[in-house]
DNA sequence: TGTACATCAGTGAACGCGCGTTCACTGATGTAC
DNA sequence: TGTACATCAGTGAACGCGCGTTCACTGATGTAC
């Protein structure tokens, strides 16, 4: 039996389970450095296996970098998703999204952490899969918000650019909340109450939008 | 003589032009790494000079990594409080701020690579350095606000929450005018149009802007 | 102007060290009959 | 159920290499008289 396949083998199992440690280690040994710099020996000497060994899992570290990027956004779509549709008043899906995103960051911080690291980082591969896995995040924003009453008559370029612009709130806040944790920053509560504030203004902003003045790209 | 006095030496003049060459040197590596990846050795053989010279101007890389801070946002002050001062009209501050962003990024590429990437990077030292400085703009930003009319009754809270907001967006457009430089993302005139909107979005939610529905933090 | 001495940016060799990658291997697990 | 063979995750030794840091040094530049 082979590739996880739906009868895993014994050795199916072990091979997932050091597999799971190298991802673990590596997210571990990221708090305090960046991708570029962390190697493959670092890694192989916290899980206690040879460094040979990591060859049977990852090509190398970039390669363990673009599956964490999966594994840190691959799963959060269908969340956002809820999150939007299940509220339709700006205030409950604001105070919703900023709980949502602190729950996140309190229980994957590692996971957190590395995205915004690396979303400007570098390596290119990994860069690149952030980008991607954010650009999808805009987008399925953007159709959830183009369903809205007050964004009948919004031109698609418009849509787009309130669907990044969300985005890139949350990264930001939920990075915020990172340092709030790690007491780098201003505490939970202020990052929380800045966050809804900001989320509000651009609400504000999408409800009076008139869409005239910019002559196009 | 000693230490950049106002009559320099030969001496001072060539340690000058020494350091200029390792602090460039750096940013041009650091194009495709991370500076906690980036090598004394590195930066000192582009240069062309002992490794042990290095040691002449900079404890280690990451103090290197701190000077190119000051160097990349330290000069930024005076032209930001300019630009926003020059004109009123919302519509020329965002035009005017804009063009000036993508001036900046044409002018000085590897330093707004540098600040977008180890704003969030792993040496610890530099990030502390760059978020001190973006506080400082967004605060700067925040004071000039304050004065329009618009924002006449507006709490001290949510006026600093404006000029952060604004101080992200602009970082953001920056490094999406780079992203664009390298053919990596949307064309340059897509990113300003974008840009614009962004920018227009927040400063109609300013115009309507209730102070009220948020309880605090 | 000339001379004797001080300064100090940059040298070059040496150090111990950990890196990524390769390779033939081992031995537990899985498969076929 | 028992046996013979295949698979393959993990080993451990070896490789050549570049790293950061130290040190006593050199020789051009600067200073004092």
């Amino acid at each position: 039996m082979s590739t996880t396949a739906s009868h895993p083998s014994q050795r199916d199992l072990q091979k997932a389970r050091t597999r799971r440690a190298l991802l673990d280690a590596g997210l571990d040994l990221l708090e305090h450095q960046s991708l570029s710099s962390l190697g493959l020996r670092e890694i192989t000497r916290v899980v206690g296996v040879s460094p040979a060994a990591f060859y049977r899992h990852f090509r190398d570290v970039s390669d363990l970098g673009v599956t964490l990027v999966e594994e840190s956004l691959g799963s959060l779509h269908p969340v956002i998703r809820a999150g939007l549709t299940e509220h339709s008043q700006d205030r409950d899906r604001i105070d919703h999204a900023v709980e949502a995103i602190a729950a996140y960051v309190r229980a994957h911080p590692g996971h957190v952490r590395f995205v915004a690291r690396e979303r400007h980082g570098g390596v290119a591969a990994v860069r690149t899969a952030i980008g991607a896995q954010l650009d999808r995040f805009a987008r399925e924003v953007a159709q959830v918000l183009a369903q809205d009453e007050v964004s009948r008559d919004w031109s698609e370029d418009d849509v787009r650019m309130l669907g990044e612009t969300y985005v890139d709130t949350m990264v930001m806040t939920a990075s915020a909340f990172l340092e709030a944790a790690q007491g780098e920053g201003p505490d939970e509560a202020t990052v929380a109450h800045t966050a809804r504030r900001r989320l509000r203004l651009i609400s504000v902003g999408r409800r009076h939008w008139t869409s005239e003045p910019d002559p196009g790209p």
